[in-house]
DNA sequence: CGAATGATATACT
DNA sequence: GTATATCATTCGA
C-alpha cells in the first residue's frame, strides 16, 4: 500500500530513514513505471545540521521545497552532474529531508538499464544516490512534486527488515560538516 | 586516484 | 549584473 501523509509528516527525521528501508519506491513518467526496494538513506536534520542545505534556517530558492510538509519531492543537482533525490518529512517550515542512497531495482528492469546505458543488473544500477534518480527517470525538474500523487511515491509492500539487519554509520561526502559530519545518520540494510 | 561538469550561493563591481 | 568557489558524486584508468 502506498504511504500515507502522516508516515512523512512525523517529527523524527531520523526514525523516518530508518524506515524507509525496505519501502519501495515508485516512478511513473511518459506511462513507463519503475521501482525497487529502498536500501540505503541518510537523515538531514535541517537547521541544527551542519551537512543540510538549510542549517541555521538559510531559506533560498533551491532550499525553499524543503519546508514544505513531509511527504514532497526535493530533488537538486550536485556536482553538476547528479540529480539526488530526498523527500522531505516533518511540517511546515522544518526543513527535514530524507536522501535515497541506494535502491535495488525490482520494476521495470529494461527501463532502468536503458536509462543508465547498461545491458545487465550489477550493484551499481542503483547503488548511489546519483544513480538511483538515473535509473528511475528523476531530475531537477522534479522538486516539488508531492509523494502523495502518481508520479513518485513509495509502497510499504510487506517486507519486514529487522533492526539487526540494519547498520547505521556516518554520512557519505559531507566532510565539510565537522563534528556532524560522524552523526550515524546513514542507515543500510543487506539484501 | 582524478577529472568531469553546471547550478547555486555569495561576494564583489 | 558579473565573477568565482563550492559541492549530499560517478566512472574509468
Amino acid at each position: 500500500m502506498k504511504l500515507e501523509k502522516e508516515f512523512y509528516t512525523r517529527s523524527d527525521v531520523v526514525l523516518v530513514s530508518r524506515e524507509l528501508l525496505g519501502k519501495y519506491l515508485f516512478t511513473r513518467f511518459e506511462g513507463r513505471l519503475t521501482g525497487g526496494i529502498i536500501t540505503e538513506t541518510e537523515a538531514y536534520a535541517g537547521v541544527t545540521d551542519r551537512a543540510s542545505h538549510a542549517y541555521g534556517g538559510r531559506r533560498t530558492k533551491r532550499t525553499e521545497v524543503m519546508y514544505s510538509e513531509g511527504g514532497t519531492a526535493y530533488v537538486y543537482l550536485c556536482y553538476g552532474i547528479h540529480h539526488l533525490f530526498n523527500i522531505v518529512t516533518n511540517k511546515p517550515d522544518v526543513p527535514h529531508a530524507v536522501l535515497i542512497r541506494a535502491v535495488k531495482p525490482e520494476i521495470g528492469i529494461e527501463t532502468i538499464l536503458e536509462r543508465r546505458k547498461q545491458t545487465v543488473l550489477h550493484a551499481k544500477t542503483a547503488g548511489g544516490p546519483g544513480t538511483v534518480s538515473q535509473a528511475l527517470g528523476i531530475t531537477t525538474r522534479h522538486t516539488g512534486v508531492s509523494l502523495l500523487g502518481n508520479e513518485i511515491w513509495l509502497e510499504d509492500r510487506g517486507v519486514l527488515v529487522m533492526d539487526d539487519e540494519i547498520t547505521a554509520g556516518p554520512r557519505i561526502g559531507v566532510d565539510y560538516a565537522g563534528k556532524d559530519a560522524r552523526l550515524p545518520y546513514r542507515f543500510f540494510v543487506r539484501l
